[in-house]
DNA sequence: ACCTGAACACCGTTCAAGT
DNA sequence: ACCTGAACACCGTTCAAGT
């Protein structure tokens, strides 16, 4: 079968923009995304790009959106039923399933710490992790504290400093051991069988799981307090 | 007394760069921390920099570095005896020190998450932490699970997204009642007396401390379990 | 209505040249 | 040894012009 290229382009749309730019900073990185790279992309130049969104944050706004609009997918929805008993797994599901969409997007959660206008989407998963916590009986007062405890960790992320920098200059265990002597011991001690980081700031599921349970915890004390 | 300005000006230092580079930081923004805007601060030309230090990289490092150094004095140290009676309190005053030095360069947290590497001191400061705990009688697993526990909470900030983006075009609370009401609820019903944040992610000091407690009430249960 | 080319005002950085 | 000027290879974006 020859490849048969379509005689007339199919015309540049928000969408395809946005699209393209996904790919791109999946398949590539954040840093790959310039104006001019995604224009080439596309086949294009870059100053038709701006025809369609009005400037780069526009695209970068878009991509966070459509990243939320995945999480609402993935979650089934961000409307959901809970009860004093049930919302303390509900809760810990939902964050589970937003993580799992950021790992396909690594370079969201960036994204998010510095622009950091609440996009629509994710004000509207704000909102189901609030209705969720209000359903399952807590005061708004503590729904409050609640979200500020969780911080990033309610998206599904957290970011944390990676002791393994990719540097080639990173010095060797014995080397730091003077300097570092009790990290030394802890890093000589605890086998971190998985150096591959799962999401960039190295906080594998296991690790991410255990504070979020802590915190899950700590917040279901304070609500039966409360009752 | 006239200004008497000396004749021969000052020779550029590492020291100087990385002060000035300081200084313009908080007082202007991360952004505005070019080149050639530094070099000017120093009454200098940009590419005399470059003879000081490699590149603009080193600089930032360099400043994480210089921070790291200022959280050292502001908490005495960090070498401190500890026991599985006194690790706690002991840690939290350590991170509510670390937190202080921070509020008072908020630009470095947006520093140490891209970037990245962990600078010397940075690397001393997570040592200090890792001795204290286990002074505390923790094992090292637990320590490695606390430090991913608490994540950028341990150098005393945690990113949070804030609500309030200084656009003039944020929707009021009754245009986004009907897109995102549970949210709207809490908002009018928690007297969010202190609209102004803290530490750029709009986490102030209470509810900082909430978070941290909870992490610290759930590790001391863990640590307790352990022995 | 949709796309383009040239140009502007910035970046960090290299490199040969000044003193 | 220390600093400089011109230049390079990039950015995002404006604006007048094409079809």
């Amino acid at each position: 079968m020859p490849p048969r290229k379509p005689a007339v382009r199919e015309p540049l749309t928000r969408d395809r923009v946005l699209g393209a730019a996904m790919e791109l900073a999946d398949r590539e990185g954040i840093d790959a995304l310039t104006m001019r790279r995604l224009a080439d992309e596309l086949g294009v130049e870059a100053m038709s790009i701006y025809y369609h969104l009005p400037n780069k944050d526009a695209i970068l706004e878009g991509l966070v959106e459509t990243t939320f609009a995945e999480i609402e997918t993935e979650v089934g929805g961000f409307a959901t039923a809970a009860t004093p008993d049930t919302w303390r797994p509900a809760l810990r599901e939902r964050i589970l399933g937003a993580r799992r969409v950021l790992l396909r997007h690594r370079w969201v959660p960036g994204l998010m710490e510095n622009g950091g206008s609440l996009v629509p989407t994710m004000a509207r998963y704000v909102d189901g992790v609030v209705g969720l916590l209000r359903a399952g009986g807590l005061s708004y007062d503590l729904i409050h504290h609640a979200l500020h405890a969780l911080g990033s960790r309610m998206y599904g992320f957290s970011q944390e400093l990676g002791l393994d920098d990719g540097d080639d200059s990173t010095p060797s265990l014995e080397e730091m051991m003077d300097a570092v002597p009790n990290l030394a011991a802890m890093l000589a001690d605890v086998v971190h069988d998985d150096p591959e980081s799962t999401l960039g700031w190295c906080d594998d599921q296991t690790e991410f799981e255990f504070g979020l349970d802590i915190l899950l915890e700590g917040l279901a004390r304070r609500a039966a307090e409360e009752r």
